[in-house]
DNA sequence: CACGCGTGGCA
DNA sequence: TTGCCAAGCGT
């Protein structure tokens, strides 16, 4: 008495027409990226870092304005790490933009500002991954090499019904890839198979009636196409409750710029993680003072502005106060600044929510 | 190698 | 509302 088996029994998949068919799908429905307008080394490099666990919407305005502040390699190497930092204010993952800059500089010390087109050097770069190096290589210089994001994953895993994403199953599916692709078209064929999972291979609802290539894949002969591959348990994401302030002294207040390695070289008004609300005021007058050497006056205690990272959520209770008191005592790297010149400076996100609130509320600095 | 690293959109 | 995840990389 066997354990009856109605699992789908795969299907030995003839692969050779995947390049044909997915170009022939792309030719017809890419999406005109302004990103994609002449495939130039920098362009292109440019766009993949910001693309990073960034939806195509989201970049398009940064790249944009991007382009025009910092158009090559060198002018970025030439820039300051506040400049830098300021325009890639909101988009995240700071460090992206950190190590585009030490990149361009070692690019204009050691290639002479030309973006290297070999595999070694390309890829020793900072920021630089097999991904990105893959991307940038086969859609600029036309190179063989695979891009495998997460889109691309995906689909793979579905043709080849994989369930788990192993370092072996990677391993097959980068080398069916460079098998399989048109060499004459690298970087239409990976940028193909990641629109082809972001636009019709999608993670929930899949559109396989409309795909291109479902007569050759696996998962869709299943007819269980979402169950490739397996979802992976995520840790749950704690909660913290900060408090920070509004600290005026005229028209004035106060903004320190971050030392630590999250938002590294951001600015905030000042803030500090607390256990628990019960002596709230009395916690932040300790550490305004305690910092800064500043005491205050209370004028009023906000309820709390929510802001979710990637690895935790803050709940940020922000009071409004002036300096009474200071004494001379510079821990971290701070400046006493107008409300005009919030502008000038770059700042993470939850601080442009505190700042509209001030602005509905009381801001009169 | 599992985790830290931002933000916005969407179900 | 809350949770999940996106053209990944560094450690």
């Amino acid at each position: 008495m066997g354990i009856a088996k109605n699992f789908f029994k795969k299907v030995k998949i003839n692969m050779s027409e995947l390049s044909t068919l997915l170009l022939e799908w792309f030719d017809l429905n890419k999406r005109g990226l302004p990103f994609r307008k002449n495939n130039k080394p920098y362009d292109v490099w440019v766009s993949e870092i910001m693309l990073q666990q960034t939806k195509v919407d989201t970049v398009i305005p940064y790249y944009n304005a991007w382009m025009k502040k910092f158009p090559n390699i060198e002018s970025v190497s030439e820039a300051s790490e506040e400049s830098i930092l300021k325009s890639w204010e909101g988009l995240g993952y700071y460090s992206r933009s950190r190590n585009f800059h030490k990149a361009a500089k070692i690019i204009k010390k050691n290639f002479n500002s030309k973006i290297p087109e070999s595999w070694d050097d390309f890829r020793l770069l900072p920021g630089v991954g097999d991904y990105t190096a893959g991307a940038v290589l086969s859609i600029a210089f036309n190179k063989s090499y695979v891009a495998v994001d997460g889109n691309v994953k995906r689909v793979m895993a579905r043709l080849t019904s994989r369930k788990k994403l192993s370092q072996y199953n990677l391993r097959f599916i980068k080398s069916k890839l460079l098998k399989y692709m048109d060499k004459n078209r690298t970087g239409d064929f990976n940028q193909a198979m990641m629109e082809l999972g972001a636009c019709v291979c999608s993670l929930r609802n899949p559109k396989c009636e409309q795909c291109p290539i479902n007569k050759i894949c696996n998962a869709y002969i299943s007819g269980k196409p979402t169950e490739y591959p397996a979802k992976v348990v995520k840790k749950t994401i704690p909660s913290h409750i900060f408090v920070g302030g509004l600290i005026r002294v005229r028209n004035k207040i106060l903004i320190q710029k971050r030392e630590e390695k999250m938002l590294n070289g951001l600015w905030e008004i000042p803030m500090k993680k607390i256990n628990n609300q019960k002596n709230l005021t009395k916690d932040f007058k300790n550490f305004i003072f305690n910092e800064y050497g500043i005491t205050v006056k209370i004028n009023k205690v906000f309820s709390a502005i929510k802001h979710s990272y990637s690895h935790f959520n803050m709940k940020l209770i922000v009071i409004d106060c002036e300096k009474t008191t200071s004494i001379a005592k510079k821990k971290n790297m701070y400046s006493w600044i107008e409300k005009n010149q919030i502008n000038n400076y770059a700042f993470h996100k939850v601080n442009h929510k505190v700042f509209s609130l001030f602005k509905k509320k009381t801001w009169n600095v």
